[in-house]
DNA sequence: TCCTAACGGAACCGATCAGTACCGTTTGGA
DNA sequence: TCCAAACGGTACTGATCGGTTCCGTTAGGA
């Protein structure tokens, strides 16, 4: 646990929305968890949505650079995107995606939190897109094929699903490569 | 608005719910919209999470009916469920996927309403499984590309994703269709 | 006609919500 | 050594949460 109470409640936070909900985690839950002080929480946040927007910038970064991280680390292929999200899936405190989740319970797309969740989607994709050459199309599939993967590995609660899109994608991208060396 | 209240209270507590969440609505809020007295509303569901999943069994009815009905008209074929979904993403109140919603809002995988979500998944994998010949592996490649589908349309709010996941699915069929008539 | 079941309205319960104000303590740098 | 910034604890606000209770009214069938 960080000695500021500004990285306890974010991280502290982080935890506790990603478990529970944001709607479901009050302010004094927080708090007793954090062991901060309810004067010191709304010096740092003028309320409790600005920690919510803090909290998933900061997600948003660390969960790019984990997957960057673990891609490399796999063999730097756009396949592997889905052996990166399988480990995820993998973990025991597994909840599905934080910024999907973030979006359903955020249920006004002009909220900031809303608009948040989706710009970190945006982020990835653009990630996605550079792993494939800018090949923007195939990037928004994958990503589609990653959301369908968490959410169907939410209610699954299994690996299952990352291994099961990875295939649907390797169908994808030989398809395309036979179009390439197809009728030309 | 039917007359009886408990039909009042499950076509209020849907539309409010799937609008703005389960826990963003409040018991007083669908009295006050449904017209139906607080008395009334406990004599007919003993909590509010009853009332959930009363509202989510009627959806699951409902949306499978639906579903049938539009892939019937619009050609009886696996692919038309994206041709469906296209449908669904157009109306100006989508929102995503009730059941996925409830899922992600309701943490806990035990709870009653989690259970209900997951169920409805189930019965419309079934569904799609019988449109593929019981190809059962397919069915779940197409129940993931269809929640893929939806989760991109929350946050992109156009139909594309409908006709992207479709693209897909159409890539994924002619592989599995190579791989018949090709090497045997 | 009369009885009963379904109903709507309102007062009330304890718990919790986000947010404010004031307090005394700790801590690190000048 | 002293000062100021950061801090934790507590009491409090008004609003809302889900749920209980009682009371008067309405409607439909015997």
């Amino acid at each position: 646990m960080p000695t500021n109470a500004r990285e306890r409640l974010l991280t502290t936070a982080d935890d506790l929305f990603y478990a529970e909900g944001i709607r479901a985690v009050g302010v004094e839950r927080i708090l007793s968890v954090s062991g901060v002080g309810r004067a010191s929480f709304y010096r740092h946040f003028p309320s409790k949505d600005d920690l919510v927007v803090a909290v998933l910038r900061r997600r948003d970064e660390a969960w790019r650079a984990w997957l960057t991280e673990r891609v490399d680390a796999l063999g730097g292929q756009p396949l592997n995107v889905f052996d990166a999200l399988a480990e995820r899936f993998a973990r025991a405190d597994f909840r599905g995606c934080a910024f999907i989740n973030t979006m359903v319970e955020t249920a006004d797309p002009a909220s900031a939190a809303h608009r948040a969740a989706a710009e970190h989607k945006e982020r990835v994709t653009d990630y996605v897109a550079d792993l494939l050459d800018d090949r923007a199309e195939l990037a928004g599939s994958f990503v589609l094929l990653m959301d369908g993967a968490i959410v169907t590995a939410v209610r699954e609660r299994s690996t299952a699903p990352a291994h099961h899109a990875r295939a649907v994608a390797e169908a994808l991208l030989s398809t395309f490569q036979d179009a390439k060396s197809g009728l030309s």
